[in-house]
DNA sequence: CCTACCGATCGGTAGG
DNA sequence: CCTACCGATCGGTAGG
């Protein structure tokens, strides 16, 4: 929309200096929150003058926008691959475990995703329904990798508020994981595929 | 600390204008954000000019401060109230959730555990420890509620892993929950123990 | 993308 | 608790 038009005095070379500007935002709004993180914060990480930003970005909010929107798709993404593997209910059901934390709690997808879940609010009401947009078809996901469980009779309850308490257990691992921590991200998976489901036993 | 001195010029009738500072601050930290509250919402609120609060708190963090230890005292002794109550491990369990849930999404309590929950890291390292130390406990009495229903051979796991996945389910209810909406705190309790624990049957 | 800047707003204070 | 105010900072813009 707002990318290079003709070469200007410096731009061009870096092919996605507004790439570098997602992930600082992203960084920044997760540490400080959207609120507190300023102009000029986001400016420094990524060595311009405070004005600089807004060549590629009209407010701050939709900078805000940008790293939401990517955090959404990556996790949709992310658990849809999972979702689509074909194995077993319970294998499947781990495997989107899996991915949903690995996009939480890993380096690549972190701040994205907990700028997702906490600064969300401070979108206008548009770019909100974009998110929920999307978040509609997550949420079929799980509700659809429940219903799988329960016919398989793995689980008692697949209702919507059995899925509102998974994906609480789930996104709450923000609140305390950390990567130096005696569990990897695939151990929290199996334990709580294992909390949710039982301990696997032969039928 | 900083009360009432000597009769001022208008001050002393009502008793207690730093309560009702310290809910109306907690209601827009809850529905704004700290960072994105100011001073003059807070003196609005409660029909002051804005220089007034600051007769009642040094600075906007003792406010957040206040609020976030009235948040965490009151979630703690509701829980504990029902964690002595001297019933089954089931039942008590399901009085904790009941209790935790009250807080959380009950009009006296939410913003205050709202606050607790989303807003804590705005505090400095001090307060952050006065809180922590809090939580200490709090944990400590989910703990001791797992450990009894492991006993009573009610769940297989009770580890504080097992404890963090339900602290999860528990706390993203304040994400999700409408008033006017079709559960009740004690449905949602039930039914979160029912998910927990399996169904009730006779041993 | 930088320089230079603006109007608005913010947390907080003095002095009563 | 109000009036009056201050210095600092903020998001954003013009003009190159």
């Amino acid at each position: 929309m707002s990318m290079q038009k003709a070469p200007g005095p410096v731009a061009v070379e870096e092919p996605n200096r507004r790439t570098e500007i997602v992930r600082a935002a992203g960084r920044l709004f997760h540490a400080k929150g959207y609120s507190a993180t300023t102009i000029r914060d986001i400016a420094g990480a990524v060595a311009m003058r405070s004005g600089s930003p807004f060549y590629h970005f009209k407010t701050k909010h939709d900078m805000l926008r940008a790293v939401v929107l990517e955090g959404m798709g990556a996790i949709n993404a992310a658990v849809a691959l999972a979702a689509n593997s074909g194995k077993s209910p319970r294998a499947t059901f781990e495997a989107m475990l899996r991915a949903h934390l690995g996009q939480l709690l890993g380096a690549e997808g972190r701040d994205f995703a907990a700028t997702l879940l906490h600064e969300s609010r401070h979108l206008d009401h548009e770019a909100q329904a974009e998110v929920v947009a999307l978040k509609d078809d997550f949420e079929a996901m799980w509700q659809k990798a429940l219903r799988d469980l329960k016919r398989a009779g793995l689980i008692a309850d697949d209702s919507h508020l059995a899925r509102l308490f998974l994906l609480g257990a789930l996104n709450w691992t923000v609140q305390w994981y950390r990567p130096d921590g005696s569990k990897s991200i695939a151990q929290i998976a199996r334990q709580l595929a294992n909390f949710v489901i039982g301990k696997p036993r032969r039928p």
